[in-house]
DNA sequence: TCCACTTATAGTCCATATGGCTATAAGTGG
DNA sequence: CCACTTATAGCCATATGGACTATAAGTGGA
């Protein structure tokens, strides 16, 4: 405690040199049978995670020895997600400030060879009212809307109960607006200010406060586990990453599957062939699979050409073509 | 270089703790008469940064401090850019491990009282490539072309000098390929690669390979602008962040002239005012302003209530309504 | 063997968005 | 009063996206 008093610029800057640690935490997302799945570790209730250290090569680095080290799952594609430091993240040491540097990274389940140690989960054990490929959750209505509602109108202000409540619509798509399938973040940080998931309560679980929505995690794991499932629904609109998370060789049906378990939402058939086809983004290996069920679905591959071809950054603006 | 022998896990893990400094550095945005300029300290050579200390409350807060105290602008809209932690970084203390967090900023320059320290220039003296409002820059065939192309030739692998060709054209729209105003990132690097900026060379100099394109600056800040600039010239397409560089008033052609100045392109003047119009971005005050010179201009503002309706996400999914 | 069922695949139809353009309105400065 | 500048409205062809229907080609069981 003697350390805080000394405010000098001198005592300042030696002392942020010492106290200073990076923990690299890695998002690693597979779809397993139709399931979006999040590799996790313990008792399912974290991510793999690790400090960066010295003779990490680079941050990206380190993040995969960590997962392969705490799972045996070896990466490939890999993004960085968001770096954070908040002052109240760590509690054993109070001298100490940690960054949080989060990543997401997709992958297949059976890449590498048997592991005892991972622990494929679903992500939505986590967000149960994230899945609307069976129409709208009940819980959404039956539970979350009037929570959310109650606690609106909780607030002492009348501007802020109307605040809370134009929020709680615009996030969950109450009151006939749309439901937005890329705001997962907004939804749990909503949940999360209104006191409704467990890592808001913290061990202080009193009577009617119990949290419904979903499984837990440590610290704020569940919270970057949000912010990967958002980032990655809005960016399978617009860059071809579904295909790190399929086989070399599969249906455009298998594709769809894979595709709506992310978005948490149905696509029509007939449009989604036809989007595919248009960008080009797959071609036929020749073979068919009977192993469907019904008519015998034609085999494709990714087009990897298509990676070189960046062109394809859709713009918005009504460019003149000069 | 004692330490550096002892590689057991006790020394590593109490080493690391004491290894790391972060960084904090802020791509300062504002558009000036036209010009998009870049906030700069020193001699217009390195951006506002400084070490994430222990008192600062939360990165954001630490970098608004620091950006505030070496230029005296007060930040408003604020966005992370990317986090890195590269090795050969730093030089000085051999030991140290330093995290580099950037940020992305918006402002106004009127925004705060006077101050000398305050220093913007325009980002196209950083990248002159950049600017094709005027139509393609010369120096893009008549200097980068062949030099690009002689570093192409320049590989011992035929494979990676087609490679290297590909890479370049697709990057600089070479060969009838359509310019791609989002891959400012890319250009620098490709140029990084190709040893056509000063920071790739450093101080070594040698006759031939004289670096043309615009100033460079200290260390990667170079790098984090051009992030900086690609990821603005992305966003400003599926979100309204134009208006945070706007006064609180504006005619259409202003907004057009700060979305061109941004993009490096121009735009189609009818369609862009529908576009805004459609989209009900703005509303009329009823003021106009015969400042323009020709027939009064209408004024607009912003329609801050855009900002709640956070439904605008475009999907490019072929979702079906259920 | 045939029939019910499943899935695959090829279209159509229409509303809307987008790119490119032209015409007219309404000021200013000489 | 006229030349010039800028603002604003509207048109047309095409591309795109959403919803839907029809047909093809297998499997499994009665």
């Amino acid at each position: 405690m003697d350390d805080q008093t000394k405010k000098t610029r001198a005592g300042r800057a030696k002392r942020k040199a010492h106290d200073l640690k990076a923990d690299l935490i890695a998002v690693v997302v597979a779809v397993n049978e139709g399931e979006p799945c999040v590799l996790t570790i313990g008792q399912a209730n974290a991510l793999p995670s690790g400090p960066f250290e010295f003779d990490h090569r680079s941050l990206q680095s380190g993040l995969r020895e960590w997962v392969e080290q705490q799972t045996g799952q070896p990466l490939g594609y890999i993004e960085q997600l968001y770096t954070f430091a908040d002052r109240d993240r760590i509690g054993a040491e109070y001298q100490q400030r940690v960054i949080s540097i989060s990543y997401l990274a997709l992958t297949r389940e059976e890449y590498a060879g048997v592991s005892a140690k991972r622990c494929w989960e679903s992500w939505y054990d986590y967000f149960p009212f994230e899945d609307h490929r069976s129409g709208t959750p009940p819980m959404l209505l039956e539970v979350l809307r009037p929570r959310l509602m109650e606690w609106a109108e909780g607030a002492p202000e009348v501007e802020t109960r109307r605040e809370r409540r134009r929020r709680a619509e615009v996030a969950f798509g109450f009151d006939d607006r749309a439901w937005n399938e890329e705001l997962v973040l907004h939804r749990y940080e909503l949940l999360y200010e209104a006191g409704l998931v467990e890592e808001a309560v913290g061990g202080r679980r009193s009577g009617d406060l119990v949290p419904v929505q979903g499984r837990s995690m440590i610290a704020d794991h569940r919270r970057i586990m949000a912010t990967g499932i958002a980032r990655l629904r809005s960016k399978i609109k617009y860059r071809p990453v579904v295909f790190e998370l399929m086989p070399p060789v599969f249906t455009l049906l298998q594709l769809q599957r894979t595709v709506e378990a992310l978005a948490g939402r149905l696509v029509n058939k007939p449009n989604f062939r036809r989007l595919i086809e248009q960008q080009e983004l797959v071609e036929e290996t020749g073979e068919t699979t009977a192993e469907t069920g019904g008519r015998p679905a034609k085999l494709y591959r990714f087009r990897h050409a298509v990676l070189d071809e960046t062109v394809m950054a859709g713009t918005k603006l009504p460019l003149t073509r000069s």
